[in-house]
DNA sequence: CAGTGAGCGAGCTTCCGCTTGACTT
């Protein structure tokens, strides 16, 4: 029998409250939510004010079928889901599901996991709040309406299987813009001054860094200016000093901790989330799907504790945060160590390090500021009226600098003023080196997973539970694709004054390399031209920000969840049917111009098998030409020249052991076809030059491997064959594979052991999971 | 694994937000 039967969200959160709450109570979790509406149809009444159609969710049906069991004969059901609407949704929805009486049940909350927070909550219970209920009914009907009505007409109109929503299809749009802008950017450079001048100092002398503040535009006034400086004399002008303070960032929230795993360890946002969830169910840290900056009065305390050992009072500086990020619900704290005075912990490489990086984050959210004092020179120029500035940063106190500084996003990394060697007003300087640099102004840059995920919680788009699946989803669907890219070398200029001798140079540097970037497909640029031509609405940024807003009101019983949604959902519908009849297949037909041959049009486009280039009209009677585009190439940017070179395939380059070469490009890139056998081109091969010779050397290289992986070949049966592979030996018949019992030595198979492996159904391959588009 | 770009048309695909395992390769 059970007395006080307490209902929280997660099994983890469920063990540590079951022991801050003696044995009267039993505490269960729900997995999330156990109800939702059916994924198989809309499951939403269009005609009965949208009343939504739930069903227990196929996968929560034991959970349901265990918490059934144990609410019936519990004196009181405590309803403990978190405090935000999803949470007040889910005790609702557990209510009904478990088909308990309402007035057996207690509602009640806490943000933190504290004993005197869940005392305090046990002592204040309420009732369910039925408004805020309907704020999430209206939130999950709206995207399911979107979602479901949107999709299917992507599958008309575009491809079979895509998907759009209220935020994947923002989420798409903002890297799809952003390579718009790099795209159109065009690039400019100027000439920044830098020089190094000397200072003695008794016998030594000492280096003093200083640059122009203003830059020239072009090479003949860097050079004019360079000149100018010729047999100058350098004085210091002017000393002025001035205080700082740095003051150390707020605790970790799911997004930043995405966004400073990414830049300090190099986690993908998806791998951030499992090695936190990891650290979370073991008890390490705090729950890692929030979007508060609050800690616990004692965490806080055992945080001062802490810094007080380590590092003395003086570093001591607690502080409560307050959120800036929108439609923030904060039903959880901050993540944090779970115990501060705990630095290290057991487990894996990546659990260790993002410990460590949580644990500092916390511990200098509650130290000091860093006291800054900031040092500017001026430097007059005896033969201009310019003035060259050396910048110095002295630390006075270190602060919370001593544990943890946040990371930048910038791949540039600002010029780090350095310490300067004592100057005062007066003091003459030595020119050892002034120099003229080409810099170049650079274009906006790409989104990163976790830029990403940062870009999205400004925009109030998604939650912290689903930044790293929307980001999975978008590439699952090859909306986009995250890549590295290789730069390119550029030249610049580097002009130098030493003495009175100015040398001009070029020099190179590398430029545009990207690392695990995002990057815009062919298919997610047309798919957003479509929704933006025909669902601005929910396209804009900030849609999700509007309605967030209609939900609160409903939440604060100012308006009805049905009659929300039905504002929004006829002209919406009406877009959608109107759309479904009056447009054709959307194919973001780029025309090219011209083919010189035939004078037909040239086309890029989405076809059925991905871009490609067409010459001829699709009307026309003629069947117009095809050709599949490169690997890099896209309707967007292609040219007509690049275009008809894809029409150059196959090319018969010559002939091999009496069958004839040729190349073509498939659908795994470019390959030479002989004896009916397919050879894949190198990286480095160019389709378009590669030879006879080439290609033999190819086709050898590919049989001495052969033959280095074959273990064993039949005479009578030329299908089989024991092979080397990946994973050890195994048996080819044919097509099929399979595999070789441990207890048999795959260099003495004989044909007949071969077939008896073959018919045995535990050496077949397990049915290939295919993979889902 | 490799050429296609549409034509028969069954049956399938899809949203966001809350939460964990049970599973391969």
């Amino acid at each position: 029998m059970i007395k006080n039967l307490v209902i929280v969200e997660s099994p983890a959160k469920a063990r540590t409250i079951e022991k801050f709450l003696g044995k009267d109570y039993t505490v269960m979790s729900s997995m999330g939510h156990v109800v939702d509406l059916s994924k198989k149809d809309l499951s939403v009444d269009i005609e009965n004010g949208f009343e939504p159609k739930y069903e227990i969710s196929p996968d929560k049906k034991k959970v349901v079928t265990n918490l059934k069991k144990s609410a019936r004969d519990a004196e009181w059901i405590w309803l403990a889901t978190d405090e935000d609407r999803e949470g007040e949704a889910i005790s609702w929805h557990l209510v009904n599901a478990l088909k308990i009486k309402e007035d057996k049940t207690k509602r009640i909350v806490f943000h933190e996991i504290t004993k005197t927070a869940i005392d305090e909550a046990i002592k204040n219970p309420r009732q369910i709040d039925k408004n805020l209920v309907n704020a999430q009914q209206a939130r999950r009907v709206l995207d399911r309406l979107v979602g479901y009505e949107l999709s299917p007409l992507l599958w008309r109109k575009v491809k079979p299987g895509l998907s759009a929503g209220r935020v994947q299809s923002v989420a798409v749009r903002l890297i799809v813009e952003r390579e718009e802008e790099i795209r159109n950017f065009k690039k400019t450079s100027s000439y920044r001054i830098t020089a190094q001048l000397i200072l003695k100092e008794g016998k030594g002398q000492k280096i003093v860094n200083a640059e122009l503040p203003k830059r020239f535009k072009t090479k003949e006034e860097a050079l004019e200016f360079l000149k100018s400086c010729q047999g100058a004399k350098f004085k210091v002008d002017k000393v002025e000093k001035k205080p700082a303070q740095k003051s150390p960032a707020p605790p970790f929230t799911t997004s930043t901790l995405q966004q400073e795993a990414s830049r300090k360890l190099g986690f993908s946002v998806a791998n951030t989330m499992r090695i936190a969830q990891n650290l979370y169910e073991s008890g390490k840290i705090t729950y890692m799907r929030t979007d508060s900056v609050n800690i616990s009065k004692m965490a806080m305390a055992q945080a001062s504790q802490e810094i007080k050992s380590l590092y003395g009072d003086e570093y001591v500086r607690t502080r409560q945060f307050r959120t800036r990020s929108k439609g923030a619900q904060e039903a959880h704290e901050a993540i944090r160590p779970t115990f501060m005075n705990k630095r290290q912990v057991e487990g894996n490489v990546q659990e260790k390090r993002l410990y460590e990086l949580i644990w500092k984050r916390t511990l200098a959210s509650q130290m000091a500021e860093a006291k800054i004092e900031k040092t500017n020179v001026d430097i007059s120029i005896s033969t201009s009226k310019e003035k060259l500035v050396a910048k110095g940063e002295i630390i006075k106190f270190d602060g919370f600098l001593k544990v943890y500084l946040e990371g930048r996003d910038d791949d540039e990394q600002e010029e780090k003023a350095g310490v300067l060697p004592p100057l005062k007003k007066g003091d003459e300087l030595d020119l050892k080196e002034m120099l003229a640099t080409e810099r170049f102004t650079k274009h906006p840059p790409r989104y990163s997973e976790a830029s990403l995920v940062k870009k999205m919680e400004e925009l109030g788009i998604g939650r912290p539970s689903t930044y790293a699946p929307t980001i999975s989803t978008i590439q699952k669907r090859e909306y986009v694709v995250k890549e590295d890219r290789n730069g390119e070398f550029r030249e610049y200029d580097y002009i130098s004054l030493q003495g009175d001798k100015i040398s001009e140079q070029k020099k190179k540097e590398m430029s545009g390399v990207e690392k695990g970037k995002l990057f815009p497909t062919d298919l997610g640029t047309l798919v957003n031209k479509f929704l933006m031509q025909f669902f601005n609405n929910i396209m804009k940024y900030n849609f999700t920000a509007k309605v967030e807003k209609e939900f609160d009101e409903i939440a604060a019983g100012d308006k009805k969840w049905n009659k929300m949604i039905g504002e929004f959902y006829s002209p919406f519908h009406d877009k959608i049917q109107e759309t479904a009849e009056k447009t054709k297949k959307f194919s973001g037909e780029r025309l090219l111009g011209k083919d010189p041959e035939s004078g037909k049009n040239v086309f890029a486009k989405i076809g059925r098998y991905g871009p490609m280039v067409q010459i001829g009209d699709t009307e026309s009677e003629e069947k117009p030409k095809f050709a599949g585009m490169r690997k890099g190439q896209s309707i967007e940017t292609i040219t007509l020249e690049e275009a008809l070179k894809l029409f150059d395939f196959p090319r018969s380059i010559g002939e091999y052991e009496g069958k004839e070469l040729t190349v073509n490009i498939g659908r795994f890139g470019p390959y030479v076809r002989h004896d009916n056998q397919f050879f894949s081109l190198k990286k480095e091969d160019d389709p378009a030059g590669i030879g006879q010779e080439r290609a033999i050397e190819l086709i050898e290289e590919k049989r001495k491997k052969a033959s280095e992986n074959t273990i064993r070949e039949f005479d009578k049966d030329k299908k089989v064959k024991v092979l080397k592979g990946r994973y050890g030996p195994y048996i080819k018949i044919g097509r099929k594979n399979f595999k070789i019992p441990k207890d048999q030595d795959p260099e003495k198979l004989s044909l007949e052991d071969c077939y008896k492996i073959a018919e045995d159904p535990k050496n077949t391959p397990r049915k290939r999971y295919r993979k889902k588009k």
